[in-house]
DNA sequence: AAAGATAGTGTAATGTTTACACTAAGTAAT
DNA sequence: ATTACTTAGTGTAAACATTACACTATCTTT
């Protein structure tokens, strides 16, 4: 079973695990394989890399082809290269990962490499193609160690939140309480938060304060050697 | 200049950077390279992974054939992967890296692909062969991250060593002065430091007490959730 | 008007980090 | 054997950060 395909021959490709946050649920996004090798099985989006194609070229286009998305700020993860990973030849791959709103997106395969793209929550992934589910527990391990030093939870969450929502976010991904008020506290001390003069929508109970996270001055503290921990 | 030889067509290679410490200095591994591309200048431990060969297996066997080491523990770090980074076709390469006692280990390149194999201190590195200047600075970032928040230093003293050692290991990687009590307090504070009956031989002053990293008292805690921080 | 749901708020006790300077032990030179 | 030199080794108080903890405010629904 190795080596034994043409197009298979000493190969790369790249597969992206693209993280979004929906209901107090934190999801990936999948694909249904619409090709052999595991057709009819989900799957990252992957393909192979072109030769004259940069690996950072070749993510993005990747997944837009797979997925239809568009822009997403994908970042190395880690690369497998096991001799028996992929069941027609040599193919190492080089794992992407990214953090995106789920409501900005609209997913849509533009390519019959992939039949649907589907969220799917981390506590429901399926068996998938390959060493895909490999791949889904190292990016869901940085993921976590990431969201503690590094103001990244707010890619997952509109543009503009509650702190109660940032607060889930937090304690859903990592999976431990956090009190409320040292939240807060901790939170706003950063002064990293812009508070808006408007309050959520819609709710049947008191509407919460909105925020918005102030990037640039997160830019221009990192600069000078600030460091986030929540 | 691209894809025009056929040794080099799609295929893929491992470079590793091999860190160790001497005399208050933190010294990368470089190799003179014996063949094309770059012949004759400083380049990384590297080549071709063969095709029925994993990754990290290839890495161990790159690293013996070139410069005579043995058993280090390479861990990944980074999958460099431009179009053009490599003169005679695409190669994307796979970047490790490994901390190691450089007194453990006699440098003896296997193969002629390397003509010698040397230290050299991080603040002497020439210009290098493809783009490992990149790749070393990479390993430099990820060797400073993780040095504040795992205890790895210890990898690159002698097994016995006084805290002073260490202390100056610390400070002139991460090139900031440490105060000697407070250093002091902390590290010996999580207990994963076992004094000695011993101490310091032929210094000229007083010698200072040994001490040794307790790995399995560390591993031990950290499966406890126990989180290193100097 | 009452019940239900989530938002929003402060303080005291405990633990951690910081800043700081002298004595101890050994070697080398006279 | 005394002195000078070099590095090892040690404690404390003040500042700061973290933790634990419970009630009132606001809005919606019935």
């Amino acid at each position: 079973m190795k080596n034994n395909h043409p197009d298979y021959h000493n190969t790369f490709s790249i597969d992206a695990v693209i993280f979004g946050f929906d209901e107090g649920n934190l999801r990936v996004l999948l694909i249904e394989r619409g090709e052999e090798a595991f057709i009819g099985k989900m799957a990252l989006p992957g393909n192979l890399v072109m030769e004259d194609e940069d690996l950072d070229t070749g993510a993005a286009r990747i997944l837009y082809e797979l997925t239809g998305l568009k822009d997403a700020h994908l970042e190395q993860l880690y690369t497998f290269g096991d001799v028996n990973r992929h069941p027609l030849g040599r193919v190492i791959t080089v794992a992407y990962y990214s953090l995106i709103r789920i409501k900005k997106y609209k997913l849509q395969p533009k390519i019959s490499f992939a039949k649907r793209a589907i969220w799917v929550s981390v506590s429901e992934i399926p068996q998938l193609a390959f060493d895909h589910n490999i791949i889904v527990d190292k990016a869901l391990d940085r993921l976590r160690g990431k969201l503690r030093y590094k103001p990244i939870g707010f890619e997952l969450l509109a543009e503009k939140f509650s702190l109660s929502q940032l607060q889930d976010l937090y304690e859903s991904i990592l999976q431990i309480p956090i009190d409320k008020r040292n939240f807060r506290k901790k939170i706003l001390s950063y002064d990293l938060l812009v508070e808006l003069d408007e309050k959520q929508q819609g709710v049947s109970h008191r509407a919460a304060k909105l925020y918005k996270f102030d990037k640039k001055r997160y830019e221009h503290l990192d600069k000078l050697g600030f460091n986030f921990e929540l």
